[in-house]
DNA sequence: CTATTTTTGTACTATTTGGTACATAAAGTA
DNA sequence: TACTTTATGTACCAAATAGTACAAAAATAG
């Protein structure tokens, strides 16, 4: 699979992928302007548009990229931790950002589900194929911790991952709302025991 | 407290800033241009900046109009169905929204606290302060629910409102997620058990 | 060495953005 | 009537935006 005519691709594709998603994950898609993003990615703009089609082409390439890194980074929790003990570090990992940093980026699926309503409505399209990748892990996670014993609630798994992200999402959007740390911890807890 | 000299104004203040609400409340601060934005109010680019400084000031003044109106109709449901039925109705009105429309505007405060985090300090203080507001009325509302025998719950107050206000900014940002029906009606019922 | 193919660097473009300049219109005041 | 004050209409502007044009560079194929 080598190349076999004309110049070599100076950049590593992924790796500028890479870039962009934190780039886009910083600062939102369309306060991810081409003149910030491109040096970010360390390529010229011509040889973005010869790699890329567009903008909302590498979005989407930087929205698959990020759920396959979470998707496979909680596979990693749960095997150090096991099923129920990854789903709440997934919750305390935001708060640890915001207590160490005083912001949060949050997921950058669900920002850009947010951005991208009603204006992107392909991006809007992809976005909600993304969050069933993770509403389905989530599932599956509450599945493995009722067998395990680790979880005792009695609703279906599926019900229990779409309350416990939407408490999250909601997480999120609360702190970006300015509200007191001491609210934001009793949510946390709140949140935590949907999957007790 | 009437115009004592110059020319006389050619529209309503109040009105155009009313106006204006509307459409940030459906676009978003910065995707409402002022080329979109001054046919909607009615006035010209230069009755525009003589009456407000910026377009950020506008869109400060409309948060306070949301805040306040959104409070006076909130009081309005109270008298109508007490202070329960009252929180209740909110919640409901998003998916009745949803159904009706397909779509949903959410919260002006909520939406603009996420626009404007890290991008307009100013902004986003302010979105804190009208935020406290909403937040102390469904304390308030609780309280009476409380009191009134409606409300059973044992937490305090201003924490069920917490949850409660964070559980309906989940509900907002899970519907733009795109998350099916059957779902979101499933986290509608376990929001309003929280004040149950 | 020459031709072909692919990548890259530089310059440009058309549109949209929030905001200004400035003359004119419409009122009150002397 | 002349003067002052405030509001409006039209034209403009500088900056930023995503995207293009085109020639030069760097590789292989013959």
């Amino acid at each position: 699979m080598k190349q076999l005519r004309g110049r070599p691709r100076a950049f590593d594709e992924e790796e500028a992928v890479r870039l962009a998603m934190h780039y886009f994950w910083e600062h939102g898609y369309d306060n991810a302007s081409l003149d910030k993003l491109l040096p970010t990615m360390g390529i010229k703009k011509s040889s973005f548009y010869h790699t890329f089609k567009s903008k909302e082409e590498l979005f989407s390439r930087t929205l698959d990229l990020y759920r396959e890194e979470v998707l496979t980074q909680m596979q990693q929790l749960k095997m150090e931790l096991g099923p129920k003990q990854a789903l709440l570090k997934v919750l305390h990992l935001t708060i640890e950002e915001l207590k160490s940093t005083g912001e949060v980026k949050g997921c950058l699926v669900v920002n850009s589900g947010q951005e991208c309503y009603k204006k992107y409505p392909d991006l809007s399209q992809q976005v909600a194929v993304e969050y069933r990748y993770f509403s389905a892990l989530f599932t599956q996670f509450i599945d493995e911790g009722k067998a395990n014993g680790e979880i005792h609630a009695s609703l279906a798994s599926n019900i229990l991952a779409s309350r416990f992200l939407n408490a999250m999402n909601g997480l999120l959007v609360t702190i970006q709302a300015g509200v007191d740390e001491e609210m934001i911890t009793d949510i946390v807890q709140s949140i935590a025991e949907i999957i007790d």
